[in-house]
DNA sequence: GGCAAAGATTGAACAGTGTTTGGAAATTGA
DNA sequence: TCAATTTCCAAACACTGTTCAATCTTTGCC
């Protein structure tokens, strides 16, 4: 492969400075307070010389929501992969623990991931499906390994998303619709307190959300099946 | 009572249809696109009148979201009130599923209330914590005639917020603050698969989140250990 | 090296936005 | 009727995202 020109570097290297200095607006004042002109102004460009690296201001917070989606499913991941594949329980525990500390460590990229990106049909850039397939397929692996009766309704692959089914049949060939159904409903029951919390719903009601987060946790394990043997017994 | 000035009668008026135009921009293009401007151009006023009115165009988004969390506190009420006091397990499903109906039926009202409202500390009106309160109470209501084993950590009323908590056992003179803890797990877990559909992240994956959403509240109501007798088993 | 083509940058402009302000008009209580 | 309070308008200010023609800079090629 050529190695890139220089005008290419450069263009990297300018994407990148609007990216990162968007990001610290991002993390300092939230989404809203993203602007192309205070960027600008930061850089010391011009306002229409951004149009020449992003289409609009909302394919820029798209990227951003690509690199956070991204950093997201990394944590998560290492969460899991910093206990045994046997302990099946202390992997989902780990996951949904590192699910709450990232929402709280990136409270604005958390908020730009997953609120108010309903109303517009959500840029379907390919690394963001990606990375958002990545997100799943870790709860996909916790639902995989439950001990669960099946749970009532009936599922069938036609009832998912073929390019989704198609990835996570992918990597766990053993999976039925009733487990990727039930993987969904874990993603909701870990994110409902989390994003309700962000959301600052939950701390003027209750001192510590985390006490409580972690119960909800712990009841998921059992319900799952997973026992959860964190400690020592032997 | 006096009967109220022509001025006090003009300026409710006004007041309500502010409230009216705005509330139907934003359930047509959301919370964005609820303009000042736009609202003027509508009710054929000035810009600056406006001010007249609301302190500023959050203070109209509050007064907006107050309504709202009336409306809805008022829909799940009356569904729990569809089924006798003696069948709670129906009366919680009845709430779960109106939360989530009407969060479909409204979902820029359920985005102007649950999504990004916690980077502003969120106006505290009054009667938008009282018809917060309310809608904890009906959660509360639910967890209260729960019938499960202590979960896990001990918890204190000091835990919580004194006047959440003071009107919460004004309602219900037998609860513990286990249950009030248990009443916002449960609130989570209805709030987390409701806020990933509205959000748009549950739709790309599943074709119907209507039965997961169905069976996750089943597990749910067994979960608390309330039998579901919807049907007519005598 | 010189040169046309492509790309990056500029600064001004356009159409919006929320908000402030001074003064005119209207409504009020006395 | 009169003064005081409140509503309303029009214009302005300081922003915003976006577009556009004109420059300056780099690139590939002869």
């Amino acid at each position: 492969m050529p190695a890139a020109s220089r005008r290419e570097r450069h263009r990297a290297q300018t994407t990148a400075e609007i990216k990162a200095t968007a990001l610290k607006h991002l993390v300092e004042e939230g989404a809203e307070a993203v602007a192309l002109r205070g960027i600008a102004r930061d850089m010391g460009m011009a306002p229409g010389t951004f149009y020449s690296y992003f289409d609009t201001r909302e394919a820029l917070l798209a990227a951003l929501a690509a690199d956070a989606y991204r950093d997201l499913a990394a944590h998560l991941r290492e969460a899991r992969e910093s206990h045994p594949r046997a302990e099946q329980g202390a992997r989902a525990l780990a996951h949904g623990l590192a699910y709450r500390a990232w929402a709280l460590a990136h409270p604005q990229e958390f908020r730009l991931l997953f609120s108010g990106r309903g109303q517009t049909p959500r840029a379907d850039t390919a690394d963001s499906t990606e990375a958002e397939y990545e997100l799943c397929l870790g709860i996909v692996e916790i639902a995989a390994t439950a001990q669960v009766a099946d749970t009532g309704s009936p599922y069938t692959w036609t009832d998912f998303d073929p390019a989704f089914t198609a990835v996570a049949r992918a990597a766990f060939p053993a999976l039925t619709p009733a487990t990727l159904a039930l993987s969904l409903r874990v993603w909701g029951r870990m994110h409902g307190l989390v994003t309700l919390e962000i959301d600052g719903l939950l701390r003027p009601q209750i001192d510590d959300p985390d006490r409580l987060y972690r119960d909800e946790l712990a009841d998921l394990v059992r319900a799952l099946g997973l026992t959860e043997r964190t400690g020592g017994r032997p």
